[in-house]
DNA sequence: CCTCATTCCTGCGGGC
DNA sequence: TGCCCGCAGGAATGAG
């Protein structure tokens, strides 16, 4: 569920928490929780006590704790996973799956992950960007975004409109809810075949991402229950703005029409079935 | 190279 | 009441 809104609330509260703090001690209670990290647990902490965290940095879903050693912290939160500051006498979260404790003894930085979708990893090298996550497109809320780059990249690919939005590799951050929601706002359905949208259109609907984007990270993200939350364990407001994500059989803000919900990628979709009305050829996806 | 299906995981809620 | 199953879904991976 953390897309660009939430993952962007997380890093602002970790670069309010956590810079300029030491790491005393790494405790790793879940090793499917560091993963990527492929030096294993033992390697994970070894690198990582001693450091002091020097900022908070993300790009997409993917978010980065830059070191004074010059690595990196690297963390996905996946489906579930919250990176909690807790009071060191704070019980242990059912889910909690790394612990950090900094040498002024104060608060500790948790990563707590019910589904184990999401996992930390030190990047070697990785203070500026992690290798790791260098195959990930710029974000639209990041000034060097190119929005002609990324409208030329759409058209070039032969796919759905929907799969090209949630390809990290041509746009990062966007995840099936504001992927949904923007679509919404540019009354486009989402398997739309991306040959048969003009550049403008494709630029008109960038610009109803960035704006779902930002309205979503001034809200503090969107959040359905205590799932996702910020570092401080507080929800977001987002959720109450959305026009069709969760919304079947609701009516739709902008004409009535009942939303409807659709499969797609073992998933689900959400839409207006009059504002966005389906293609008449639907592409058929290549084999 | 390009595109797409599969897979990982756990808690919740609906249906019987 | 309790069990089972479907669902939530980001992204690495491998198939074609």
């Amino acid at each position: 569920m953390p897309e660009l809104p939430e993952v962007e609330t997380v890093r602002d509260g970790l670069a309010r928490w956590v810079t300029g703090r030491r790491i005393a001690a790494v405790e790793v209670r879940h090793p499917r929780a560091i993963r990527r990290h492929l030096a294993g647990p033992e390697h994970f902490a070894g690198v990582l006590t001693g450091r002091t965290i020097v900022g908070a940095r993300r790009r997409g879903k993917y978010l980065w704790l830059p070191l004074d050693s010059g690595d990196a912290l690297v963390g996905h939160l996946g489906m579930s996973g919250q990176l909690l500051i807790q009071p060191a006498d704070a019980a242990d979260e059912t889910h909690l799956r790394v612990r950090f404790t900094f040498a002024d003894g104060g608060t500790q930085l948790r990563f707590v992950d019910q589904r184990t979708f999401g996992g930390l990893s030190v990047s070697a090298g990785g203070a500026t960007l992690p290798a790791e996550i260098a195959h990930i497109a710029r974000d639209p809320m990041d000034p060097e975004f190119s929005d002609a780059g990324f409208v030329a990249a759409v058209r070039r690919r032969r796919t759905q409109i929907k799969r090209a939005l949630l390809d990290q590799t041509l746009i990062s951050g966007v995840g099936n809810i504001y992927a949904d929601e923007a679509l919404w706002r540019a009354r486009l359905h989402g398997t739309r075949p991306t040959e048969t949208l003009t550049g403008p259109t494709i630029t008109r609907l960038l610009g109803h991402v960035r704006d779902v984007l930002g309205e979503a990270i001034a809200q503090g993200g969107t959040s359905f229950d205590a799932l996702y939350v910020n570092v401080n364990g507080e929800s977001g407001y987002f959720a109450r703005d959305l026009n069709v994500y969760g919304r079947e059989g609701l009516p739709c803000r902008r004409c009535g029409t009942p939303i409807r919900r659709e499969a797609f990628m073992n998933r689900s979709s959400y839409s207006c079935p009059r504002c966005q009305p389906r293609p008449r050829t639907v592409r058929t996806p290549a084999r």
